[in-house]
Order: C-alpha cells, then sequence, then structure tokens
DNA sequence: CATCTACGTAAGTGTATGCTTACCGTAAGT
DNA sequence: ACTTACGGTAAGCATACACTTACGTAGATG
C-alpha cells in the first residue's frame, strides 16, 4: 500500500505543483524555489516528502541536486484509480438493480 | 482542474477509507461511522469535503442519507494520473539520452 | 402529537504542518 | 586556503484541520 503516502504527499498544493515542474523535465531545488512563491527550504521540505513517498529521486551533480519524478510510483497511483474505477462502477451498476427491484423499502 | 480537491480529499487516511468502502458499496453515515474509529459527526464532515470535491454523492431514503462514489470522479483522476504518467515517462527518457551526450559537463 | 431515529452543524480544542529565518556542510572556482 | 554556490536541517511560529461534545432539524412510527 505504498499508493497511500503517495496520495497524501500530493494533497498539499504546493507540492503537487512541484510535483508536476518535475512531471516536465527534471530540475534543481533552486530553479524550483524560483519558480515558485515559496523559500528554497520551504522547497527542500516538500522533496523531502516527495522522496519518502517514492515519487521523485534526486540525483547529484556538482553541488546541485537534481530531482525527477520516479515514473512508477506514478504508474502505482493510476492503476489504483484504475482498479479504483472499476470497482467503484461496479458497485453502481449493483445498487442501481437493487433499486429497480424495490428493495430499498422494506428493510428498517 | 477538478482533480486537484480531489487529490487534496484523499489526503486524509479517514477520509481515503471512507472513499475505499463507498468505493465497494454504498453506505449511510451511520453504517460508516459503525466501521470507523472516529465519531459520527467526523464522518459527517469528512463526507462534506468528499462531496465538495465530487467524489461522493448523497440520496435521501427516509431520514437515512445514503452516499455513493462518483465513478466519473475517479474516472478524471484516472486520467490525470495517466497524462501525468505518460508526460513523466517522455522526460524521464529526454533526460536519459542528453546526459549520455554528455551534456551534464559544461554548463555552468 | 409525542417520540425516536438518522444526520447535519456549531463551538471548542489539541495537534499536525507548511512556512520562515538562521545555521551548517559540501563541492567547485580562484 | 578563501570564497562562492547550492542545499539540507534546526528552531520557532501561525494557521489549518481532524476530532470531540452539544445542539438543532427532518422524516418515520406509535
Amino acid at each position: 500500500m505504498a499508493y497511500g503516502s503517495g496520495i497524501a504527499a500530493l494533497g498539499d498544493p504546493t507540492r503537487r505543483t512541484i510535483f508536476e515542474l518535475l512531471g516536465v523535465s527534471p530540475r534543481s531545488v533552486g530553479d524550483l524555489a524560483g519558480e515558485l512563491p515559496v523559500s528554497r527550504p520551504a522547497v527542500s521540505q516538500h522533496l523531502k516528502v516527495l522522496k519518502d513517498a517514492g515519487l521523485v529521486s534526486e540525483s547529484r551533480v556538482g553541488t546541485r541536486r537534481v530531482y525527477r519524478v520516479e515514473p512508477e510510483a506514478v504508474a502505482e497511483l493510476r492503476s489504483y484509480f484504475d482498479a479504483f474505477w472499476t470497482q467503484a462502477l461496479a458497485a453502481f451498476k449493483t445498487a442501481a438493480e437493487n433499486e429497480l427491484r424495490g428493495e430499498a423499502h422494506g428493510n428498517h
């Protein structure tokens, strides 16, 4: 159940923006901070959360740290919602059929 | 950008559990509270958030309110991660190719 | 009409958390 | 070695928020 921390990590808007920027192309911490209305340490802290959730990975080049999206983690989230959607649709249809049979009245 | 509030709403673990329970089958507020370690009003508040995000819908039957997952909203989240995954993969490959060309050295 | 059930809402509280400034370590350039 | 660039971490703060209890309200039941 690694998707849990993933969704939680993407709950914050700033963090989701960072994630989407990294989705376009890998970036350094300073670059990210330059495109965001928050300080560089704030970006660092967000990156730590994203990294702990396995959503991004880090690679050092000189004094810089380039962060990039981990496609595998995204695939995991995708299949989570994919499976959930299938299940929800089935439950939706089943509930609708039961209502047609008039089951929603007698049981108190 | 309706997916934003959706992801944010699912950030909370309790709310995600509620959402998954409703994914299996529609339920009333009291039923949900019975399966969760929180009070019934807490469940009500979570449901309000989920409903505002468009993830669930409500239907009244007698004094009870039955909540169910909105499949369309789930589909939206699914395609968001689907598109993001495609884009991230492309960015991943592009970055890898650039590194093979040795571009990561000269630029200071 | 009285009452019970099921639920939403208001008010209050404690903790989580997103942000800032200050500081420290590490790698490169001169 | 000194300095500069880059970024992680600590400490503190202010707000958000998840939860509780208490109360109000709409629909069923006698």
